[in-house]
DNA sequence: GTGGTCTAGACCACG
DNA sequence: GTGGTCTAGACCACA
């Protein structure tokens, strides 16, 4: 059984960390965050708890955090505000080039590669694939 | 237009690597040779180009190789013999766990995040995942 | 006279390592943590030094500490958390296999084979055995 | 089951080395052989098997056999007389000096500590030791 | 010729 | 501050 923290976003569901995990904390906050961005359960005008609020109730240094912020706000999701903690902002979609769809089918592939490295057959592979087209498609 | 080099891998394939790209060459190496050896290209008995005649062809240091050729090793993809150069071993097929299915669902949600924050459409995403998806069930 | 270069592991004993051996930093490293681990002088829980501590200590490059390490946390023995230090874990044991056992047979006659090569008599040489004995077995 | 070739020396026992084995062939030719010496089953005037025909019968490319006569030569057992063969030689015994023993000492704590570490209980340990050293002494 | 080791420096990521 | 990665050069061991 493996320790997991958690913490409601606002009035919004939660971010679930492992600590015992490789992935370090400041990863799967990001990659967290950003599936909750994307995915629309955080919209543009939702505030993020506070850095250290967050980084408490987390059980990891607040710099963890506020690193986590910083890359989440280089890539145009959130507004650090100075001693207001963080705002999901309006976003200008970017247009994708064609090296960016390249380099997806390329990531795509070997992550696909390395499932298969470690055992998973091929029909459950494309299961999950499959599970996911229908989830963003829907 | 990007610089890409590759190799002709004995009577197979070529691997491609692109020195000019973020994703350090070792990574590149262990990558899409696993490619190739999770989709059969090379096969069991056949040996890999020697490290230091990969590493002269695309232009690194012989170490870079090495190490990748290590990677690929301890992963029980093949062998390499003092000497003797590299060979494809014989895999003895590792059980999946339940949790590598779930880090793989996660893992994938969030590539698929990473590239939605990107820009691309949920509809390019989903014809990206169809594709490899007929490609592996085929 | 060989110069040795000590440290004293926070609470615990000390590691020496002679670089003027011939035998190689990393590996007078990574035998004399192993020794101390086995011996039980660490403990799980314990903290190693710092890679680059350790390694400005006995005069080495940290990457020669790090490697020593990585060495011992691929054993199972300790373990690396990113920005947070080196800790010995719990150890699962391992079963002895038949062919271990054979194996230490056979290294060991060869190492005596060696040392009579190298003109010690076979009575010290049985003297060196019976204090090992006694060690281990007290 | 794996593989090992065997070859008898002249009128004496056999050499076995494991092709299969990660310890390379020279390796285990030079180990072996000097066991033979050490224990007196190889005998001052004796005779070795050419470098070809050792070579030949063990599967191995001769260079190999030739640097591992080399090496036994270097510690002074035999002597190649060019183009017929090798010759067990006459030893003058080397006096074992104070840091020989310090080296045995350190060697055999490490290759006990690598045992324990690959789960081999003390008993065990203690037990193989016993064996060798009543071996030697009898 | 082959692969392997050790050491090292520059740079990155994490806390 | 921590550990990690990549690249590299000198040198070694093996076939």
């Amino acid at each position: 059984m493996l320790y997991t923290y958690s913490i409601h976003m606002a009035q919004h569901p939660v971010i679930r960390i492992n600590l015992d995990s490789d992935v370090p904390a400041q990863r799967q906050i990001v990659d967290n965050v950003r599936v909750l961005l994307v995915e629309g359960t955080l919209r543009p005008g939702d505030s993020l708890p506070s850095v250290r609020r967050l980084a408490m109730e987390l059980g990891v240094h607040f710099n963890t955090v506020a690193q986590a912020y910083r890359e989440l706000a280089a890539e145009g999701w959130i507004d650090l505000k100075h001693g207001r903690g963080a705002e999901v902002v309006e976003r200008a979609p970017t247009p994708p080039s064609r090296e960016q769809i390249a380099d997806f089918r390329l990531q795509l592939r070997q992550m696909v590669a390395r499932m298969r490295a470690q055992g998973l057959s091929t029909a459950r592979i494309a299961a999950e694939l499959h599970a996911i087209e229908e989830d963003i498609t829907q």
